[in-house]
RNA sequence: GCCCCCGUAGCUCAGUGGAUAGAGCACCGGUUUCCUAAACCGGGUGUCGCAUGUUCAAGUCAUGCCGGGGGCGCCA
């Protein structure tokens, strides 16, 4: 619809002879929703350019340009010079047609037709259970890739399993204590261990016989043996807690894969020798990625001849690279922010176009209790899990609160809120008008009335109330579309909260079943698209649309 | 010290360079013979952290400062 407006704006000014203007056109919606449903600032920025009266570029405009009454039947200067235009009650009426044939389609866009993409997200360390802040990345990493899908990208989901290099080592040695202890055995546990309650579980389900064995081996063996019996089960339990919050990844991916023969190690660092990027000092080689933007060089293989966690990640998105995705989003936690610039420079040696790689950052989550914050003791090895949460608050409510912010802003997740099954708590509020419709057009049917076949009496829709619901369902393909673009999930759980109120409202001002069938049709058929659209909006976020409450 | 993020109503936060800056929560009051009251309606005096600049137009962009958080390892 914007596109159909601002063509005609430009044959408006191709008619009055100014050209150089076009590629200003700007669409936008009012915020005062009084003054028209779409607006553009042509005449300002064309007076601008041309000099003259913006106010009097826009009264000939509007005289100028030719609109289908059907589509827009208002037009009017407003300001210091917007256009502002109306849709015609017939064309809104029409779009609840519309929705009601395109069902879960509407909406869906094309602008990323031909667009392969890769988003990569939580990705945590197989260390231990997945945290709070995992779980946020999670909801917000599962909702981009549903919406980058609704816009037509081809889009495959990763997560980047860690399971090589010093912390599992560490891993190896803690679980061996813990069993050591298990044994009986009177051993300090390791300074820089890991201290969860978790390792003593996992310590608890090794075969004695199987861990006496490991004992025995060389150190080195044994840390590794324990070691891979720990990573084993975290890794299960990671995969069980997302399942649990209804995230699924296309694709785990190992990093030891990378290190084994042909793993790819080797050849980054040959790419990153014959791009010249490379040098050697203190016995260690390191990437000249200052060059590239980086504020200091790092190490890719240490003194001891071991390949660094960089290096690794490096020879990582080079496989992405040759994957052929025409983008990559990584997911960071606020603790990787850091590695941004290093991996951004070894995209650019590799060859990767500008803007290949992005990566956003998900930051801090605090959850508050009863206006409190919860006390996260890392030391002590206690922590909130994902699981625990959705054990405490649901998978439904965790999403949306994670949803409810930016990405990059610190979130207060408020548990005391979330835990409400009730009208202050926001996400009840938008599954209540799903069950709500759902509810009436049973209600409709067994006072035998349907959705019609023949949609011809949504014409019949003309109160404020019916028309404020339809200009709401409207910009729905528009809003998916800026989520998709600005990679800002977070714009659709505040839609789908002004959509479940403008719903409400409707339903409380106009019954929908009434001794009028025609209008009881158009009201039923009103009443399913905001059904369709709530569903879908809330099936980007991941969050489930109920039947009933 | 350097880098990143944040600073908007009592609280938590929205706000694609546009017109009179919004929502939820909290608080107070009202609405049900009727399709789910988990709903609806009414009640807001904000130095948009401060300053300078860019612009026809700045909460939004740029620079500097102040305040809060985080990151700066041959750990991952």
């Amino acid at each position: 619809m914007r596109s159909r407006l601002a063509s005609a704006i430009e044959s408006a000014l191709e008619t009055m002879g100014i050209r150089e203007a076009s590629g200003d056109i700007q669409i936008e919606r009012p915020n005062d929703p009084g003054r028209g449903d779409l607006s553009s600032n042509i005449a300002m920025a064309a007076a601008k350019r041309m000099g003259g009266n913006p106010r009097e570029l826009a009264g000939r405009l509007k005289d100028s340009i030719v609109l289908d009454a059907g589509f827009i039947d208002r037009v009017e200067v407003a300001g210091p010079g917007f256009l502002n235009f109306a849709f015609s009650k017939a064309w809104l009426t029409k779009q609840v047609e519309i929705i009601n044939i395109e069902g879960r389609d509407y909406g869906r866009s094309e602008i990323g037709r031909g667009r392969k993409v890769q988003v990569e997200y939580v990705s945590a360390n197989p260390t231990g259970p997945l945290v709070i802040v995992a779980a946020r990345a999670a909801a917000v990493g599962s909702a981009l890739v549903n919406i980058l899908r609704k816009t037509g990208h081809e889009v495959e989901s990763e997560y980047y399993l860690n399971d090589a290099g010093s912390q599992v080592r560490k891993l190896g040695v803690s679980l061996m204590t813990r069993f050591m202890q298990r044994l009986g055995q009177d051993v300090p546990f390791p300074e820089d261990g890991y201290p969860g309650g978790y390792l003593v579980d996992i310590a608890g389900l090794i075969p004695e016989e199987d861990g006496r064995l490991w004992l025995a081996k060389a150190p080195e063996e044994s840390a590794a043996a324990f070691g891979e019996f720990a990573l084993d089960h975290i890794i299960r339990w990671i995969r069980r807690d997302l399942d649990g919050f209804g995230v699924v990844f296309d694709n785990y991916f190992r990093e030891s894969a990378l290190h084994a023969a042909g793993g790819g190690i080797g050849e980054t660092l040959e790419i990153f020798k014959s791009g010249k990027a490379v040098y050697e000092d203190d016995g260690a080689l390191w990437f000249r990625s200052t060059d590239y933007g980086d504020e200091k060089d790092r190490v890719l293989v240490r003194s001891d001849g071991t390949p660094t966690y960089f290096l690794a990640d490096a020879a990582y998105h080079l496989d992405k690279f040759r994957r052929g995705y025409s983008r990559v989003i990584d997911i960071f936690g606020p603790d990787h922010h850091g590695h941004i610039a290093r991996l951004k420079a070894a995209a650019a040696v590799f060859g990767a176009p500008d803007g290949w790689l992005d990566i956003m950052t998900v930051q801090w989550v605090r959850l508050v209790e009863d206006g409190r914050q919860v006390k996260m003791s890392k030391r002590g090895g206690e922590f909130e899990t994902l699981g625990s949460l959705v054990e405490d608050v649901g998978s439904d409510a965790s999403k949306f609160f994670f949803l409810m912010r930016k990405i990059n802003a610190h979130l207060d997740f408020n548990l005391t809120l979330a835990r409400k099954s009730s009208d202050e708590n926001p996400v009840y509020y938008v599954q209540y008008a799903h069950a709500r419709i759902c509810s009436v057009i049973a209600f409709a049917g067994e006072a035998g009335v349907r959705l019609p076949e023949d949609m011809s009496c949504v014409s019949l829709l003309e109160e404020p109330e019916e028309l404020e619901l339809i200009r709401n369902l409207v910009i729905f393909p528009h809003l998916v579309e800026g989520a998709a673009e600005s990679c800002e999930p977070h714009r659709l759980t505040g839609y789908a909260q002004q959509l479940a109120a403008s719903f409400h409202r409707f339903y409380h001002i106009c019954r929908i079943v009434s001794s009028d069938e025609r209008l009881s049709q158009a009201r039923l058929l009103l009443a399913e698209a905001s059904r369709i659209v709530l569903a879908e909006s809330l099936g980007l976020l991941g969050v489930s649309a109920p039947d009933r409450m």
